[in-house]
DNA sequence: TTGATACGATAAGTTTTACCTATGGCTGGC
DNA sequence: GCCAGCCATAGGTAAAACTTATCGTATCAA
């Protein structure tokens, strides 16, 4: 024998409450034969009789009357549950577990957390700070929600929007500040300073310049934008930094900055998901809510 | 657009609980397409996605997260609400899930069919066979409504009958029938077999020989009774049995069979179930049925 | 790369269920 | 005794839910 269903309780909810099965049918929207039968199914499922009908009255029984507050619980309680379902339909809430690649991470987070916290409220953001395959591998296990990092990511299961689109900047030592701005091929045969492996940005810079990047490399790879430029401050030699790294990282440094006239160094950066990830629409308001980032920072 | 049902939200947890479509409908009695429909309605009616489908994985999305725990609480409430029907006859009829620890059912079990089939017709006894913490877990989920177990089972939240006290009774090699009765502490210095962990009976055993649990043991572990009893036979070592295992385990068995003649080790089985199931009445009267279950076997 | 496999979605057909209208049967009041 | 009010029953219909068979796609091994 099945159980009842939400429908036997609102039938009876609303018998319980007219004390008439005709009334309460009206109030149901359907017949009062319908309405009679299905709560002679509910008394059938449950055993016992809820009404008592003598020939003028409805009456609940002893059981009814502990069945109807626990009823009404059980209704109120899916009506809640609706409740949450259309809450949770225009905007994203709950917790978002987002990749950053570390050359953005530092510089883009303040204002991304603020800005979330502005056009997003509910949200909870869960950072994680990593290099471009490990977020990939992570946003596949569905152990990241979404990532933000240099597109392409080349992985066709996930969906990518640009956010934004920086420059790449010299920064040398003060004393070359008047220097011409030396061209890729040039730089290829500076003294170059670059991230450690696997940094998607030490990649850029190298394909930037054509060298393999399987090629051998003789400097010294340093492990956060931050130490390349006390590197180049401290006449090492030259490096490359994203445009959203400069003002931070130039600030107490002794090194001139200088930007490229013509073929300038770019990368983009933007932010990936699943395909398969139903929120694809929530996710592309965050996106398009941390794509006004950039323009903050601009002066 | 109407509402979910209840039958949505059974439907529901299953597929959340699985994670596998063809799974979930078989725990439901039903095929996996019309669970799929089922879901794919219930995420309609929601007008959000409950789970992600990844081609080789099913998983929750955030709503889906954040639904299920309600939709759990809804499912609770209204199985409460049947038992509470139930609880108005005077003696217990329909479904009763029953869990029982592996040490007592294969020796309990017929009897215990038995009995209950004339004590209480037109019961639907469901018997689920795991050992103790796992039976207490799914019945404070509500997915059992009673367990038979070693007590005390040391949660507050269960009321414990106790049903009736079994003795340990030594197995040892025919070889060494005319031995004397080792103490309990001899014991731990002999070649002990015991049950893999997790099982309350190995617990009990080494508590009796005051070893500790903790200890790394040296021993193979058996997985059943019957396994620890062919490694007696086989010259391996000891074993304890309890008293309601003895005639079964050891009829084909080389081995000998020795009672304690003081302090004998002991265990109390007991039935319990959730303080808050309205059933307690008629749980109680289950419970006297079965405790008259060792005198029948006591010749 | 290709073929096998696993798994959820889709399609077509059938059974079940919920409902409608019409009618029956009982009760209390006029 | 007849009428009015009310719930139950009967017969028929349309929607819902389920079945089996099949498809599409992603994964994995050869």
């Amino acid at each position: 024998m099945a159980g009842f269903t939400l429908k036997h309780l609102r039938y009876f909810e609303s018998v319980a409450r007219e004390a008439h099965f005709g009334r309460a049918a009206d109030r149901c929207a359907i017949s009062q034969p319908a309405l009679s039968m299905q709560i002679k199914e509910l008394e059938q499922i449950l055993g016992t009789p809820l009404f008592e009908r003598n020939s003028r009255a409805v009456s609940l029984t002893q059981f009814g009357q502990a069945f109807a507050p626990r009823a009404r619980e059980i209704l109120q309680a899916t009506d809640d549950l609706s409740d949450l379902a259309r809450a949770s339909q225009d905007q994203l809430i709950g917790r978002l577990r987002l990749g950053v690649i570390p050359t953005v991470a530092p510089y883009m987070l303040p204002r991304m957390i603020h800005q979330l916290g502005q056009s997003h409220p509910g949200l909870d953001l869960q950072i994680r700070e990593s290099m471009t395959p490990r977020l990939v591998q992570e946003l596949k296990d569905g152990r990241l929600d979404a990532a933000i990092l240099a597109l392409p990511s080349a992985e066709p299961s996930l969906i990518e929007v640009s956010l934004f689109t920086e420059d790449f900047v010299l920064v040398r030592p003060m004393s070359d500040a008047d220097q011409p701005i030396p061209s890729s091929e040039k730089l290829a045969e500076m003294h170059l300073l670059l991230l450690e492996e696997g940094h998607c940005f030490r990649d850029q810079t190298l394909a930037f310049c054509n060298i393999q990047s399987t090629r051998p490399w003789d400097g010294f790879d340093g492990s956060s934008l931050s130490t390349l430029v006390q590197m180049v401050g401290a006449g090492m030699g030259i490096t490359l930094l994203p445009d959203m790294a400069v003002k931070v990282e130039t600030r107490s440094a002794n090194v001139a900055v200088a930007r490229f006239a013509d073929h300038t160094p770019t990368r983009d950066i933007g932010m990936v998901w699943r395909k398969s990830n139903p929120l694809g629409l929530q996710l592309r308001k965050v996106a398009s809510a941390l794509s006004t980032l950039p323009d903050s920072q601009n002066n």
